[in-house]
DNA sequence: TAGGCCATCTGGTCCT
DNA sequence: AGGACCAGATGGCCTA
C-alpha cells in the first residue's frame, strides 16, 4: 500500500504491556494481536519513565502536573488510547492528503522523486511570493525588498483580488492570475 | 553505514 | 469530558 513500504512498526512496547500494573483480568494483548492493518496494529513506545523525566513543555505551568485519570480500569484506559491512536492516525492522513494537493498545486521540475514536506512548503512560500510579486507588478505597487508586502503593497493586493472576484467570480480570478503569470514570462 | 524522511504512538495542553 | 492539536520519541525504509 504505502509507496514506500512503510510496513506497519511492530515494535515498540505497548501500551497495554503487561508491565506497569498487575492486571485482574484481561488478556493485555487482545486488541492488538491481529491487526489487520496499520491502523489497527496497536503498538508505540512505552516511554514513561523517560518521559517524566523529561517532561515535555512541563515550563508551561509548573512541573508537578497531574496526569488526568480518564477511565479508571486499565482496560478503558486502553481503549481510549487506542481512539485516540486511531484519530491521531486519521489526522496525520488529512495532512498528508493537504500536503498532496499543495504538491499538485505548485509548479515545479517534475522528478521521480516526490517533494518532501519541507520541499513542498518552502516551494509553496517561494509561489506565493512570486505571484504575489506579479500582481503587484501588474497593478503598480511593488513587493519591498524583503519580500515581505507592506501594509500598502497588501492593501493594493487585496484591493486587485476584491476587484476581479467582483468582475469575475473565482474561475475569473484563476484566469487572470494564469494571464499575469504568462504576460510576465513574457516580458 | 549514516542521514534524511516518514508513520506511528504517546501524553500534555487547548478548545468546544 | 472528550476531541483536536502539538511535539517528542522511536524505529523502518531508502539513498548516497
Amino acid at each position: 500500500m504505502k509507496s514506500k513500504g512503510k510496513a506497519v512498526k511492530p515494535s515498540k512496547r505497548t501500551w497495554s504491556d503487561p508491565e506497569p500494573e498487575p492486571e485482574p483480568d484481561t488478556e493485555p494483548g487482545s486488541s492488538e494481536q491481529e491487526g489487520s492493518e496499520a491502523s489497527v496494529r496497536i503498538s508505540g513506545s512505552w516511554r514513561g519513565s523517560l518521559r517524566s523525566a523529561d517532561r515535555k513543555r512541563q515550563g508551561g505551568a509548573g512541573g508537578g502536573r497531574r496526569r488526568r485519570q480518564h477511565g479508571s480500569s486499565t482496560k478503558e484506559r486502553s481503549i481510549r488510547r487506542l481512539e485516540s491512536n486511531e484519530r491521531e492516525r486519521q489526522r496525520m492522513h488529512k495532512l498528508n492528503n493537504a500536503f498532496q494537493a499543495l504538491r499538485e498545486a505548485i509548479p515545479h521540475v517534475k522528478t521521480d522523486k516526490k517533494l518532501s514536506k519541507i520541499e513542498t512548503l518552502t516551494l509553496a512560500k517561494n509561489y506565493i511570493k512570486a505571484l504575489t510579486t506579479i500582481i503587484l507588478d501588474m497593478s503598480g505597487a511593488c513587493l519591498p525588498a524583503d519580500g515581505v508586502p507592506s501594509e500598502a503593497s497588501t492593501a493594493k493586493l487585496l484591493q486587485c483580488y476584491q476587484k476581479h472576484l467582483e468582475e469575475e467570480g473565482e474561475e475569473g480570478l484563476t484566469q487572470y492570475l494564469t494571464h499575469m503569470h504568462t504576460l510576465s514570462q513574457l516580458s
